[in-house]
RNA sequence: GUGGGUGUAGCUCAGUGGUUAGAGCACCAGGUUGUGGCCCUGGGGGCCGAGGGUUCAAGUCCCUUCAUCCACCCCA
């Protein structure tokens, strides 16, 4: 039969999978070093525990079936609100409840450049504490990582659901045509100012003080300065108690960033983000780059009603999302992609089959020194052997011939330089770990 | 869900309706009976995505279908 692979599902070779390894490594170390602990949950939901959370397109591309038990469930859409459903199962959770969480989920989307139907998220959320501080550091994390990364020319979009209320509210919007309006606002950098309003009239949302409003807005939201940007947000909550706290607490996060060093060109208090998720009620923010156009590689905001929805209590909560898929494409179009070179360090030659157990046992003491070492399995030429290695970009070769064997010796051979020396089999660990040394 | 592009060797792609469908790279073997990369020689590989149609003749034209990529919608 013909071999075939799901639509929009994907296989990781080894050469890949050592590059998404290295990266969750590394993101597992910033969010640890940030006291985030890890959480894992199942693949599997009942579906009505996903169902509803995440507005008509969100429940229209959820995977769901029947299991045996003739019970609805669900693939995981995201990684949010399995970690609502523990938090409201476990209350007894020390909060604030700092958690990571690196899994993939499923979307029944139609496959793009970028998107896919099996996908990673890896995300942090902090449950219990309104502080903006949290939220803060969030944004300091996200910085860190693409920092770290090597990521040069993103930019971290910042605002607040409430001042998009307030802003709704002083323009004539009603509350229940708010997410009409959010969608249409997010594409102001897509289409442009005229593109917006177009949307916004065939949706009849459309009116003069809006425009106004719009027009006096986006005029300078790119505004170099920060606290210019945030003393316009102050300029259109006027008057709108919430819309002004959504401004206080944007200048915390103004103020934890500046206090972490965190690059100011790296982040800008925009306006026109809005999100497509309808749970979020405060800060929000997403992570844009420029260069290979791919959508966003981070996004997040504050929830603080979506526990309430599994539990008597209710539990602020803010957290954000990295898409794995989307940094490894940029990482791989800008060329900082890892090297080709195998993980196996030593690849030890067969000569001859009676010296096998010998082989095995030089392996066996390469091992137990922490060194990677792979012995060859079949009876063929060295030849072939070396081409081997040399194709799977193995940087050591050790060949026990009889010669060797006879005189308690081994050849290691540096395949990138081409040099060799027979060494005594006493030595070999030595010889190994100074050369493995060398850049 | 809507609209476009592309399907020829493992990969990237040539191929004016007209013999037996090609190239580069990759792969295998030999040149070298204890040594990879460079070079030379040779070799294996193809239902030209699938099905139907037009034609004396189809990889090439038409229709259908599938796959894939891109854009929209939405999103990481």
């Amino acid at each position: 039969m013909e071999p075939q692979i799901p639509k929009g599902f994907r296989d990781f070779l080894p050469e890949r999978m050592r590059l998404r390894k290295r990266l969750i490594a590394k993101m597992t170390d910033i969010f640890e070093r940030f006291g985030f602990e890890p959480l894992d949950t199942p693949c599997l939901e009942y579906a009505e525990t996903l169902l509803g959370k995440y507005g008509e397109e969100g429940d229209r591309l959820i995977y769901k079936f029947q299991d045996r038990g003739e019970r609805m469930v669900a693939l995981r859409y995201d990684l949010t609100i399995p970690l609502s459903r523990v938090v409201a199962m476990h209350p007894e959770i020390i909060k604030p409840f700092k958690r990571y969480h690196i899994a993939p989920v499923w979307r029944a989307d139609k496959p793009q450049k970028g998107r896919f139907r099996e996908f990673y998220q890896c995300d942090i959320d902090i449950i219990g504490t309104t502080s903006s501080y949290a939220d803060g550091e969030l944004l300091v994390i996200t910085y860190t990582v693409l920092k770290e990364l090597g990521f040069k020319n993103f930019i971290i979009r910042i605002n607040n659901r409430k001042i998009l209320n307030a802003f709704a509210v002083n323009n004539g919007i009603g509350e229940e045509r708010l997410p009409d309006f959010l969608r249409s606002l997010d594409k102001l950098d897509k289409t442009g100012l005229e593109g917006v309003f177009a949307e916004l009239t065939e949706k009849g949302l459309m009116n003069d003080q809006l425009r106004t409003s719009l027009t006096a807005m986006t005029g300078d939201s790119a505004a170099a300065d920060h606290n210019e940007s945030l003393a316009l947000l102050d300029s259109i909550v006027m008057g709108h108690e919430a819309g002004r706290q959504g401004v206080a607490e944007l200048r915390i996060l103004h103020e934890t960033l500046q206090a972490s060093n965190v690059d100011p060109a790296c982040y800008r208090f925009d306006f026109t983000l809005a999100r497509g998720l309808d749970y979020y009620t405060g800060p929000i923010f997403e992570t844009i780059v420029t260069e290979p156009k791919i959508g966003s590689i981070t996004g997040g905001g504050r929830y603080d009603n979506l526990i309430g929805l599994f539990s008597k209590e209710t539990f602020p909560a803010t957290g954000t999302s990295f898409g794995l898929e989307r940094l490894i494409t940029i990482m791989e179009e800008l060329g900082s992609a890892e090297s080709k070179q195998s993980l196996t360090q030593v690849l030890i030659t067969q000569f001859d089959p009676q010296l096998m157990p010998h082989n095995l046992r030089i392996a066996g003491m390469l091992r137990d020194a922490g060194i990677n070492t792979e012995v060859y399995f079949s009876q063929d030429k060295l030849k072939k052997q070396l081409t081997y290695a040399s194709h799977k970009a193995i940087p050591f070769v050790a060949i026990l011939g009889p010669d060797e064997h006879r005189d308690g010796k081994i050849t290691v051979k540096n395949m990138t330089t081409g040099n060799q020396e027979t060494i005594l089999q006493y030595d070999m660990e030595s010889w190994f770990r100074t050369q493995l040394l060398q850049p």
